[in-house]
RNA sequence: GGAGUGGUGCCCGAGUGGACGAAGGGGCGGCUCUGGAAAAGCCGUAGGGGCGGCGAAUACCGUCCCUCGCGGGUUCGAAUCCCGCCCACUCCGCCA
């Protein structure tokens, strides 16, 4: 949510930069302007009334406690609060409508970000590792794991329907073993405090988050109990400070979660159909952090170099994409994309999302801090990022370390989890 | 799911129609006392919003309004009475 100071003040300027964002939202603008303006008339008018009735209230009491007849007082009064409450009605109506303009504005983009009209206007800002050079025709990850029979994609359908798999035996293990990996990465080394959330929450908190209103059609929901499946633990974990004020000694928080994320991919119908990158549900590491506004650019920084950690200690080249203006998506400020290069397709592919939301979360989530004692309240910058999304880490693991045989070997850093295991052998070979 | 109890400030807790933004206690901050501390005493300690002043300011000053879980109602007037909702807890049922 943008500050309503903001958007009173500097309208022209605020649709400036959403139209970078290749959304227009001039009208709603110009709505807020207005519905801003009566509400600051009304409430003129109705406080100034409110203020005869607390006195005339005081003078009827203390009437009755002398005896004394306040007949005339009471009568005025009459037409006084007939007039407060329809002001008050009204104003209500007002800021109904005023709030849920506010919630489906964007946030704007950092000043710093490239400006663009779609991914196209993305800038690689950074490049690690080699590519593996192959002396064979490397396959695509869907077809390693065939092989080694560690996906079930067949009866993933047969439960769940398209974009359900199910991983078995090693698979699940090598899911298993990255989770813990990732988690106790950034626990161990970049200081962040681990947390398991709730995978359904209430409706606030994706209200909270930037999820609704407006992308309602994206998100599972139990209707009977509005609860939602979470799309990322950036919902739960962002929402833990809900409605808090923070001290400034806690900040910044650092947050590790892992949780299922459920997506219900509503217009991606076509893409990436095969294999495990576009599916309904799949497992993440997600890093959240809170810190003060001053500090949130330096925060971003680090939180995407905690992310792209897992990769080199994985071994596996990847590059980092600053999304343009066009592609920032609707919550984020600045937002850099990590991708992980998988041979077997030849791309590099999308495995984490680096974003600093500035106060836009905040502000929707209530989460503020006392900069110093006595100083007024501010909110806190938000920020989160995939430390990385688990899935797409296996299949990428799956491409960059096959072998000509079939197999796959397993990283160093991983064996610990994965009980020794150094090498996946395809089915047949195995007894 | 059924029955019951309850939601008040940073925390505990009083308050069943008017002098209550709210007793009392705790915590925290400041001051007095002290060589220093403890104890004791005094003072201060919520958030949001409007208007005016000054301004770069979401810094500061003044003033007013709102907020006792949330929303509505009764009343000249509601923390207090009525209705609906949400949440927490207890017991029963069910359950990993």
């Amino acid at each position: 949510m943008l500050d309503l100071r903001l958007i009173r003040e500097r309208p022209e300027w605020v649709k400036e930069r959403i139209r970078l964002k290749g959304d227009n939202v001039d009208a709603e603008v110009d709505r807020i302007v207005e519905l801003d303006r009566r509400r600051r008339e009304i409430i003129v008018e109705a406080e100034a009334l409110k203020h005869e009735r607390n006195i005339v209230s005081d003078e009827i009491a203390k009437r009755r406690r002398l005896g004394q007849p306040a007949e005339e007082l009471i009568e005025r009064m009459r037409d006084i609060s007939d007039r407060i409450k329809w002001l008050d009605g009204k104003l209500s109506e007002i800021e109904r409508e005023l709030d849920s303009l506010l919630l489906i504005i964007p946030n704007l983009p950092h000043e710093s970000v490239p400006i663009g009209e779609d991914e196209s206007g993305n800038v690689e800002v950074m490049r690690w590792g080699e590519p593996r050079q192959f002396d064979f025709e490397p396959k695509p990850h869907w077809e390693i794991a065939q092989l080694l029979g560690i996906i079930d994609f067949e009866r993933g359908v047969k439960l769940s329907g398209s974009r359900f798999y199910v991983l078995t035996g090693l698979g699940a293990r090598l899911e298993r073993a990255l989770i813990s990996f990732m988690i106790d990465l950034h626990v161990e080394k970049h200081g962040y405090t681990e947390v398991f959330p709730p995978f359904m929450v209430r409706r606030d908190c994706m209200v909270g988050t930037g999820q609704l209103p407006k992308f309602e059609v994206e998100a599972y929901v139990c209707e009977r109990d509005d609860l939602w499946l979470i799309p990322t633990a950036e919902v739960p974990v962002t929402n833990l400070h809900r409605d808090e004020i923070l001290d400034r000694e806690m900040l910044p928080l650092k947050y590790v979660a892992y949780s299922a994320c459920f997506r219900r991919e509503a217009g991606a119908a076509g893409k990436d159909t095969r294999g495990i990158i576009r599916v309904h549900q799949f497992n993440k590491v997600e890093l959240v952090k809170f810190v003060e506004p001053e500090r949130s650019y330096e925060e971003l920084e680090s939180l995407v170099k905690d992310a792209v950690e897992v990769l080199e200690l994985l071994g596996m080249p990847y590059r980092v994409v600053e999304m343009c203006t066009g592609d920032l998506g609707f919550a984020a400020s600045k937002k850099y994309d990590p991708e992980v290069w998988m041979p077997g397709q030849g791309r590099y592919v999308e495995v984490s999302s680096c974003s600093n939301f500035e106060d836009f979360q905040a502000r929707r989530a209530n989460i503020r801090y006392r900069p110093a004692k006595g100083a007024k309240l501010r909110y806190v910058h938000t920020l989160n990022g995939s430390g990385l999304a688990v899935g797409r880490t296996l299949a990428a693991l799956l491409e960059n370390y096959q072998q000509e045989d079939g197999s796959v070997i397993i990283p160093e850093v991983l064996r610990p989890y994965m009980g020794g295991v150094e090498r996946i052998e395809p089915q047949s070979r195995r007894k």
